[in-house]
RNA sequence: GCCCCGUUAGCUCAUCUGGUAGAGCGCCGGACUUUUAAUCCGGUGGGGCGGGUUCGAGUCCCGCACGGGGCACCA
């Protein structure tokens, strides 16, 4: 990218474009370093957070001045000038605050070189705080070290940064001028906070497993594949965490989780990345009910941490609906008298639902119905149970209902954002699912899960009945914080080089 | 992979039918000791890339790149 830039720099014969601004800001830089032996320090200490500052001095007058001392850091937003006098805006990640720089304070040196100090340069500050003829928390500034100079020019002061490639592809421009986003991202870094803090109370343990597996599983996704070349062999980036972790419970850590990321090689979308933050959970002697309890608190908890307020409401105990009883509410199918293929396909051609049905399998069908009828509808927070078998290669058979296993997806401002099982302990029954998996595979289904031995190896060393949930921490985000796209809460989300 | 839309100055945006491309902010110089989108005076900067049509292309046509939205795929 800098590249195409310097490209530009080359061809142009302007005076004052972006390489003439640069060259200025450039000579500045070492100007200050020839002429001011304290500029451009190791480390700058004894500093304190903007906030505190406007918080300690609320109660000042309208130009009310003190001679207290405090010491801030940040970078220079604004600058005003009025001859002898000068203000400038200093932000740091807490606040911003006013400088009023004074010749008479300074010196004409130090003024001088201070109101030569352009948009965008870090600074620290001595200063007193005071309260400005106009009302605004100030800081007079007694003595200040340039910190660092910016060579390039900061986004626009007044409209930021709104070209969303460039908010992606230089997020550290979108940061630097706008609140908000610095907002959002430490809002989601509370959630994750939160979510962590939720589950450690609970007892359970925080775990780490590979990234890099010989085998992906745990999941229907194609992966990304690399090479060890020592080892000599493949290796895939995990698609999900879920075998391994099931492979913890039978060495009996009975509560275990993973926050991190996972990476699947399909499209990207506004709610798909390719690497994805995800935590999982897995506890022993729990069904799906319990972790649907979990789920509930959990989102609560995330709520409460960031003080959400909008249209969600994550206090009452969320809708459930069964999978057969949301496809028939939104399409009129019943899926449980329409068992066979053909009267699927029959059934959808008849009301005029637009999925495909060529060579589609019931399956396959009725997972289509949910996420073109269903899914879009479920603003509200709803748990989607009881799933075809075929489905849910990791899900425990439904204990009362036949050909279902139990097996829920959470859906909340249409989209899903979690999907959890009463877990599948049987090492046989596990071992025909894979089998199945194979003979999907061996019709050229790229997503089926290929069988893992050392998997079935475990779980024949008995597992304790458990519930697991997967929760996608990007969409919980997009969901609390309002954002309608992956990459908004994504600090820098996947794009083409 | 397909369809639609977009790409003009460092940033945010204009530019009717093809006829020398404008503004605000920024930047440079000057004035100003309480400004806060500071103000005032002067100056400065540009058509994504590659072809084509035309006397002449930011504008019309083709291709490419990147982005946005949708579809497909997918959680």
């Amino acid at each position: 990218m800098s590249g195409s830039e310097e490209r530009s720099a080359d061809a142009g014969s302007s005076r004052h474009g972006l390489p003439e601004l640069i060259a200025e800001r450039r000579a500045k830089a070492l100007r200050l370093k020839q002429t001011d032996a304290e500029s451009f320090p190791y480390a700058y200490a004894g500093t304190e957070p903007i906030a505190g500052i406007l918080d300690s001095y609320a109660h000042l007058d309208s130009g009310e001045e003190t001679d207290d001392h405090h010491r801030v850091a940040g970078r220079i937003l604004a600058r005003r000038g009025a001859g002898r006098a000068a203000f400038l805006d200093l932000v740091d990640r807490t606040a911003k605050i006013q400088l009023h720089a004074r010749v008479d304070v300074l010196g004409e040196e130090s003024f001088e070189r201070l109101t030569s100090l352009d948009v965008g340069d870090l600074i620290g500050v001595d200063g007193a705080p005071l309260r400005s003829r106009r009302g605004e928390i100030s800081l007079r500034v007694d003595a200040f070290t340039v910190l660092a100079k910016a060579l390039r020019p900061p986004p626009d002061k007044h409209g930021g940064l709104s070209d969303v490639q460039t908010r992606y592809r230089r997020r550290e421009l979108d940061l630097m001028s706008d609140e908000d986003a610095r907002r959002l991202f430490a809002d989601r870094a509370r959630i994750v906070s939160a979510v962590r803090a939720y589950l450690d109370g609970e007892g359970f343990l925080e775990v780490e497993t590979p990234v890099l597996q010989p085998l992906y599983g745990g999941a229907l996704a194609r992966p990304f594949t690399t090479h060890h070349n020592a080892l000599e062999r493949t290796l895939y980036l995990r698609i999900a965490t879920e075998l391994y972790l099931k492979r913890l419970l039978v060495g009996g850590l009975e509560r275990v989780y993973e926050l991190g990321k996972d990476f699947r090689n399909e499209g990207v979308s506004s709610k798909h990345n390719p690497e994805f933050t995800m935590v999982e959970f897995y506890e022993a002697y729990a069904d799906y009910n319990d972790e649907a309890a979990r789920l509930e608190e959990l989102v609560r908890r995330a709520g409460r941490a960031i003080g959400y307020s909008g249209e969600l409401d994550l206090e009452s105990p969320w809708r459930r609906v069964s999978f057969v009883a949301a496809i028939a509410e939104a399409t009129g199918i019943d899926l449980s008298s329409v068992r066979e293929e053909d009267a699927l396909r029959q059934a959808i051609a008849e009301r005029g639902l637009q999925v495909p049905t060529d060579g589609a399998s019931w399956p396959q069908m009725a997972d289509d119905l949910l996420s073109k009828f269903v899914e879009p509808t479920l603003t509200q927070p709803t748990f989607v149970l009881d799933y075809p078998v075929e489905l849910s290669p990791f899900a425990r058979e439904h204990r009362s209902q036949p050909g279902l296993v139990e097996r829920w997806e959470a859906f909340a401002g249409g989209m899903e954002i979690a999907n959890a099982f009463s877990e599948l302990i049987d090492p046989d029954v596990q071992r025909e699912r894979f089998a199945a998996q194979q003979r999907l595979a061996a019709e050229g289904e790229e997503e089926a899960q290929p069988y893992d031995e050392l998997f079935l190896a475990a779980l024949e060393q008995g597992m304790p009945p458990a519930g697991g949930v997967g929760v996608g921490i990007d969409r919980l985000v997009m969901l609390l914080t309002g954002r309608d796209s992956i990459r908004e809460v994504v600090l820098f989300p996947a794009m083409r080089d």
